[in-house]
DNA sequence: TAATTATTTTTGTGATCACATTTTCAAAAT
DNA sequence: ATTTTGAAAATGTGATCACAAAAATAATTA
């Protein structure tokens, strides 16, 4: 107990201790880096970061709340276990969500959104040639929530985050399994149509980087995986 | 301060003080009793329904991750401003949320599962003759998410329920200025596509429901109730 | 009278404690 | 050896308290 992976991070000054322990966990869960099944405790997590049980219970609830993770009859609280059929749910619920904010971005961007999207794509590409998982990962992540932010507007984004949330834990096994993430790269195809403000392209460029990217797996590999990993 | 519109609810043997003070203010918010720019206080809270600081921080902080309150900058939390175009934004999720989600269910529809449904709807039908908005409009919500149900794998219910809880607030405002809310009933189509398995159709009577209900507000109509209840 | 300052009250936050339930683990019985 | 029983430890929950920041109110000044 108490020996969690969480690698500490940068703490703003005033940011909250319950703010603090809920991206911590966060950002652990959406890489990957905290096992399905694998059960918290309030006490372990406020002992691993040195605070108390109050703030870290405020954490987990926010956690449960946006899917990430899940309370038990018994009131033990762990990161939800994958199945083919929850994946393969996940996968066409965020396709749909992210055509969707996408679309609805189109309107609202500016030159100077391309300009970091660009920017985006090429640290993730620097990150996935250091084979440096969690942050290209984490970098997809960025571009994504970058262009669907263009619209002011937008609600979309914390149900996208609670699916990559949902998904995290699973990608956390297959980098285990799989020696590379293969990463697949329609971002450029959607800035290219982003220049041309041509609404159908952006939302084709990120249904293939989705359905091509993590939707490219298999349900037999998906069921191979897990069996692996013992789930 | 302590006033708030807050009903006392069913608490059933077994449920946390944090999960009844969240159920509550839930459903409080959902049927707009609370409004908009109102701001919520934790001892205030605590106070009317006879607990104490700590589950009420709980709930607010899950309903906060739902999207249905806001935590500002000076830590204050209110129910978030409506505005036309968030209101559109919303809608227009909504629309594709729910789209999606009927369309997941039908493979997984049966029988039984229809005739709940007409149950359900036929109690909406009497509620809306007693012209009991509040309990129309939970009924509404009934019928969808008992369809959207039958997909055992379904993710995205949580998130219809967050973009209910985002338009919850306005409904309140809408039911004080317009004598009855207009109810339009697109659940007798659905579910005759439902017995028929379309798939096409039960997204089509579910397009139709929302757009001709909620979505049916038009821009200058929203705006001018936004003004009449000083928004 | 209007603006500014000082004081008081309210409020959010997080640590701590007590209690009940659950889990774990060792001892005893079958 | 397996199951059952009992004690001990761990855990979730919620109330309370102290502290700091913010808001509201009173007092003072221009």
């Amino acid at each position: 107990m108490g020996n969690l992976a969480l690698e500490p991070m940068d703490r703003p000054e005033g940011m909250t201790t319950h703010e603090y322990a809920h991206r911590r966990l966060r950002q652990a869960i959406m890489v990957g880096s905290i096992r399905p099944g694998e059960s918290l405790t309030i006490r372990g997590i406020a002992e691993a970061m040195e605070s108390s049980p109050t703030p870290v219970r405020e954490a987990l609830r926010r956690l449960s709340s946006e899917g990430a993770l899940r309370v038990l009859d018994n009131r033990r609280i762990m990161v939800p276990r994958m199945t083919a059929d929850r994946f393969s749910e996940l996968v066409s619920l965020r396709s749909v969500l992210e055509q969707h904010a996408a679309r609805r971005a189109v309107p609202h961007i500016t030159e100077r959104c391309i300009d970091r999207l660009e920017e985006v794509d090429r640290a993730q590409d620097e990150a996935i040639s250091r084979k440096d998982n969690a942050t290209a990962l984490l970098l997809n992540q960025e571009f994504h929530r970058t262009l669907y932010s263009a619209n002011p507007e937008q609600a979309i984004i914390p149900m996208v985050e609670s699916i990559w949330l949902q998904l995290g834990p699973f990608l956390g096994i297959a980098m285990e399994h799989v020696a590379q993430l293969y990463f697949v790269d329609r971002h450029q195809e959607a800035i290219a149509a982003l220049r041309k403000r041509d609404e159908d392209a952006v939302a084709a460029a990120i249904k293939a980087d989705i359905s091509e990217g993590i939707g490219g797996f298999e349900r037999a590999a998906i069921e191979n995986l897990l069996r692996l990993a013992g789930q």
